[in-house]
DNA sequence: GACCACTTCTGCAACGTTGTAGAGCGGGGT
DNA sequence: ACCCCGCTCTACAACGTTGCAGAAGTGGTC
């Protein structure tokens, strides 16, 4: 059913190395030999074992990308476009769930690669800089804004300056009872962390006070949990006139609460969140966000993973920054 | 860097397929032995090379799943239900995105395979049955609905049926212009034929003329052209009374066109969509829709793929239903 | 015509693993 | 005392590929 090399051979009249020479572009090969090979290659659809290649040659052709949750939309758009770049070099993208949990988040940085892998993209939500750190060498490129994991490459937004201008957008739109959504106390809401600095930061130098009653944590950033979010907060007496969400979905699920509340947005409550997800650009009202370049993220990424795997392997680690700009829509309007 | 049996095995003072035994977990191993195994393993940090087991047992332990796009909600959402079925095989799933188009999904269902899959788990949009029949053996489940795939396994839903009730319930709730979007002429819309075809068979049942201006096709089922259409519905004239969109984006899309136009839903237009994505449970209103268990359509599609690689190759195929329910909402309530 | 350089092709070994066959040992039954 | 069996472990070969070294053939130069 399967053929080989030798197969392929035999039927030809050569070596298995000379139509593995066919097979690898090799260029000393007379080019009725090489007819000769290719039309038996073509007879017995003949496809190379690529276990066998890898195992010879140390590299798999395949990288994998490890996020969350892929029915999170800013994932799944993330990684359609790595799975894009990665064509460009040739590659296979394996994805991974992590869940966020740590202890699948450790067994995909180390136990996944087991040879099967030749690098990784990796969005880590709860790994710790130690788990990193005993990691054994797969190349692997992180995402996202984890301040202190150690000597891994990374691609980055600024969370912190991003979440800051989107802020001083409500205040410019005078806004004065922001709210934020999203906070989180653990140590794995890096994300969360830096765009509450973000936003306290807007507070501060427009001189408005931080009230912590205005800031509502979400352990999960689900649409589930901005609608709960956003409810609570309108339970608590003085209604806030906008809302920072740390992320599209989160802002989703306030816009829902925000309508059956029976308030309008933007007129009663100017509403943000920070992605630019599909879903943004026709949700009723559109959404005001934050839009990060997943498409330069992802190829940044590749690129980064690919100087690695090529390159000196022990040269030290480096961030890039990819770009972002504010896309402003309807829940934001004057 | 990176240990080898042999590694382990000199360090234990024992024999390379000693270590393998341990390894795999072959039972007369003497305790002892096994432990000095065991802390060598824990010591070198040894990691099967898993190109060179598949190698030696021709299997790779990867699956691939190949769906169009990887950010339209309900293959992301099936994609994390296909993963989590698998990881109770022990696979791992290696996704790819076809786009739709023809060749690529000809090169994901025979190229792909070279071995470094076990299996694949296929949401065909272009692939007709010659591409199907021309590719050697490597197992296959295809989903959705094309009819004339011949002989691959598949999991399907009832399209035609659930299109039918779909349509029954917006014609129970009074509804007379009965809108569809989401129609395609060519042979890749599968999908678009059978559930139009339900769309039809509703209108028929309960004596209602089947009127083709009010069938508006969409090459894409993105959001945009759910809007698009529904704005091109509203300019021909008489206004429908409800729309039944293909697919929930389409829906979605169709939402943002009406409320721009100044409509209201459900009193002025009603809409329902199909596929049940987490957004619809959230959008203004929230959407009424037909919902497939994708969990069950996942676990099916792996189970056939296992029974398949375990078992009887030549066996004839298989084609399971799975579940579905209407999951009616806001955008059409009484 | 001897030499050299280049082209074309080949055989061998190795990548790291596991299946098979079997060696060595000790215990229990006769 | 002998045999047999089961346990424990080992040696070898093989999976399909490619790097390496080199053999054979071709043609050009002095």
């Amino acid at each position: 059913m399967r053929h080989r090399l030798k197969d392929v051979a035999e039927r030809a009249g050569v070596s298995v190395k000379t139509v593995s020479n066919v097979v690898n572009g090799y260029v000393h090969v007379r080019p009725d030999t090489r007819a000769r090979v290719e039309e038996a290659i073509a007879e017995l659809n003949y496809r190379p074992n690529l276990s066998a290649r890898h195992l010879r040659k140390g590299r798999t052709g395949v990288i994998a990308l490890a996020v969350p949750e892929l029915d999170i939309p800013y994932f799944a758009e993330l990684a359609r476009h790595v799975v894009t770049a990665a064509a460009e070099y040739g590659w296979t993208v394996l994805i991974d769930q992590t869940g966020g949990r740590r202890e699948q988040e450790r067994v995909v940085a180390s136990g996944i690669s087991d040879h099967l892998i030749d690098g990784l993209i990796f969005s880590p939500l709860a790994l710790t800089a130690e788990d990193l750190a005993s990691l054994d060498g797969t190349p692997m490129v992180l995402l996202g804004e984890r301040v202190d994991h150690g000597p891994a490459d990374r691609v980055v937004i600024d969370n912190v300056t991003a979440a800051r201008e989107i802020t001083e957008h409500l205040i410019q739109l005078g806004h004065r009872r922001i709210a934020a959504i999203g906070s989180q106390r653990t140590d794995e809401g890096a994300s969360a962390r830096l765009r509450l600095a973000g936003y306290v930061e807007a507070l501060r130098a427009a001189g408005l006070a931080y009230d912590e009653t205005l800031v509502a944590p979400a352990t999960a950033w689900h649409r589930a949990d901005g609608a709960a979010a956003m409810r609570g907060l309108l339970t608590t007496g003085v209604r806030p006139d906008a809302v920072f969400c740390f992320n599209d979905t989160l802002a989703l699920g306030a816009l829902r609460a925000l309508h059956e509340a029976g308030l309008r947005v933007p007129e009663d409550v100017a509403v943000v969140g920070f992605d630019d997800i599909e879903d943004g650009r026709f949700s009723v009202p559109t959404l005001s966000t934050v839009a990060p370049d997943k498409e330069q993220i992802a190829r940044l990424a590749v690129e980064l993973l690919a100087s690695r795997l090529d390159g000196d392997r022990s040269a030290p680690a480096r961030a890039l920054k990819a770009p972002y700009h504010l896309e402003l829509r309807e829940s934001t309007r004057a």
